[in-house]
DNA sequence: TTTATTGCAAACCTTTTGCACCAGG
DNA sequence: CCTGGTGCAAAAGGTTTGCAATAAA
């Protein structure tokens, strides 16, 4: 009941009104922050924030910059990476690391948090969320006196596709006896 | 009541019997893990995972060459990685990214799991404990039918003595109103 | 003796940066 | 106009890899 899985094909999807509404939004709060921070609204930039807010999953910046050619705009890697940069310093975007040895980012508007299951055996990430999680991350913040800005939870294993395979891969990479703790 | 913190200054402490014990252990399993996998256990291999498991906090694989360095082990870069690999496949270490461009390995013997909370004042790194949270990660995994394997937990914000700033920060970063949820 | 391992340096990959030219505000 | 932006290619860093020499088993 605390988690909410959305089904497998559309898990992405976003009505489109919606879309259509935080894309704009996003677009008004990003132009509202460079003309803060005396930068600029350039094409690029706005290019780059409406296709990275058409995708509703994490993207690594290579990808964004393919989506963006194979719609016909060309934009320099180094002007991707230093856009969503921009993004990030904003609040419109999130960096994310998910196991990979490179980074990747999702948009923030219209999107709750979530957390990340990822699939060792097929790459696959499933996205979820529980509320009663959260408000225990939060209560042990308090506890420590800590005051959170972002978490990211990802759980390593394996989907229910991968794991009749799984059980090989769990002996080979935990021993017989992985579960020991030390006793004091 | 759920959160176990450590004190500041030996956060990071094992009782010497428990270390011990564990670094023994580990070599155990460790050649174990080898020789069913055709590998040989070398000076190399037993002075790196003898140093690992003195250090009870993640660490970076460079970081690790000094140590072994100043301890008057020379061993190759190389070699680090390829070990604390192998430290990886056969169960004995973890391999997480805690916001930063490099990993860290951090070992498993002897320590139980825990989360991270990063400062981003001031890169302090507080480690937490909840089994309430464990067992909801749990939970959440069953409704997905997903097997977890491990999973990792990174709470960004700033620690108690950073927090004072924070509120600069926080605004700068977020916004005025970053907390806003899509309709749909 | 056979097969894996080591160290070194070069290769890799993602991300960042310096610079000359260009363009929002 | 002035100040920042863009593309390019080179530079950075962390990590991996090919290879010849070396050493476990």
């Amino acid at each position: 009941m605390a988690t909410r899985a959305k089904p497998k094909d559309d898990r992405y999807r976003l009505p489109a009104a919606a879309e259509r509404r935080s894309r704009k939004l996003a677009e008004e709060r990003f132009g509202r922050y460079l003309s803060e921070h005396d930068l600029k609204l350039t094409p690029e930039r706005r290019e780059i924030l409406q296709e990275f807010y058409r995708i509703h999953e994490h993207i690594e910046a290579d990808e964004l910059m393919f989506h963006l050619r194979r719609a016909g705009v060309r934009v320099s890697r180094a002007t991707i990476y230093r856009t969503l940069d921009l993004l990030v310093q904003a609040g419109l975007a999130r960096r994310i690391s998910l196991g990979k040895d490179h980074s990747y980012y999702e948009h923030i508007l219209g999107r709750e948090a979530h957390e990340h299951m990822v699939c060792l055996g097929c790459d696959r990430i499933i996205e979820w969320l529980d509320a009663e999680l959260t408000r225990l991350v939060f209560r042990n913040c308090a506890e420590q006196s800590f005051s959170p800005a972002r978490h990211s939870l990802q759980v390593f294993g394996y989907c229910q596709d991968c794991s009749k395979t799984s059980e090989a891969h769990k002996a080979l990479e935990l021993g017989e006896d992985a579960n020991l703790s030390s006793g004091d």
